[in-house]
DNA sequence: CCCGTAACATACAGTCTGTATGTAAAAGTA
DNA sequence: TACTTTTACATACAGACTGTATGTTACGGG
């Protein structure tokens, strides 16, 4: 057993340093944007100086680039979470999407995932996120969705491209204050045209 | 007559170097980035002080906002002129997809009108700009295609500011390297989905 | 116990942004 | 036309920030 303060392993003290600058970043680049929020702000906030900062990270879009890695994570979780492999491939769909659009309720989280990661990290590096881990869910969703409803076949990679920039499109409004029923609508209308045959048990079906 | 060098009104004086600030921003803007390009530079292109640039723009982003403002004109320019209103709504609506695509392909504009646009200027004033500008082509055709082709009744609002969030994606893709004819179908796909009868002319024309 | 290295803290150099100040030309006025 | 005010800049300056270089202390292995 150990002294509390006096002596701790170098792989500890790498460890809670990162996670305290990483925590520290994560709220003031939610609260602020990533052009408003210096290195000088962030490291008071962890409590430790920037030759920490600079030596954990090789800078400060790495240290940007670690939130939101975690962050994309976060939301890649809690979709996970909402659409269990018992449900339907449309049932699945559906709870996605709203389990998406309430993670990116999260204040900040749009902006930064959104607006501030593109322009940081460039759009192929958040691309290359996303695929790891948020629209994964939505691909395998939609491949689900089109082999048992026979969507219309597609161009895969290209259509739930798409339909991510809609749905990051529809969180940045509802953020915005755009009423959320609304997006959730137009989310669904998009989806469900992709399918030939009419919907079983969409709203009154429009007469054909 | 006046000296073409030595006897300039004000007013033509401002609008000038106005012209060579916004042109040389404009570049750089396309080539480099915003962060990455520093008004010292700019004002060097322009062949003025940064005293000129301070003088007629209130602060850096202000030169951005004025260039992008320009760029996002031009771009509706070329929208509406491929999309006149001899057009059916469905054939208007498909001219205007592919112009807008090809307009979107000139070097640098996505990242500046759809990357660093919102992070610079913040999405609020990127919509409003794009309300003015590009997004009222689509909004109106769409509304035209909901009447002719009696598309599904859903928030106007919310529809148009998905799709184009589609298409700017499509347009960010493609100048990424994926191919223009997958995400050009994926975006008619989505489109077409919205009409609640199978339309007519199902086989698409490849634009070029 | 000693030495190398990792984990920092401190100090520094360079660059950028925005502002304040100065100057010459235009524009209004008498 | 003479005088004054305002405009269109150029120059100089202050502050902040980023990244690096250097120094110091504690850990870890032999």
């Amino acid at each position: 057993m150990q002294q509390e303060s006096g002596r701790r392993s170098n792989r500890d003290r790498t460890e809670a340093t990162r996670a305290d600058l990483i925590r520290a970043a994560r709220k003031l680049f939610t609260e602020k944007s990533y052009a408003e929020t210096g290195t000088p702000e962030i490291v008071a906030a962890a409590g430790v100086t920037r030759g920490a900062l600079y030596h954990h990270f090789a800078d400060k879009q790495a240290l940007f680039a670690a939130v939101v890695e975690q962050e994309a994570a976060a939301v890649a979780v809690e979709i996970d979470r909402a659409s269990p492999p018992s449900l339907s491939a449309r049932e699945a769909l559906i709870a996605g999407s709203d389990a998406y659009l309430a993670a990116m309720r999260v204040p900040g989280r749009t902006r930064m995932l959104l607006i501030d990661g593109p322009a940081v990290l460039g759009r192929a590096a958040m691309d290359e996120i996303d695929n790891r881990h948020g629209n994964r869910s939505l691909r395998e969703g939609l491949v689900a969705a089109m082999r048992a409803q026979s969507m219309i076949k597609l161009p895969i990679e290209a259509l739930t491209a798409l339909l991510a920039a809609a749905f990051d499109r529809a969180a940045l409004a509802i953020e915005a204050g755009a009423p959320g029923e609304d997006y959730r609508a137009a989310l669904l209308a998009l989806m469900d045209g992709l399918s030939p045959a009419p919907l079983p048990s969409r709203r009154p079906a429009p007469s054909r």
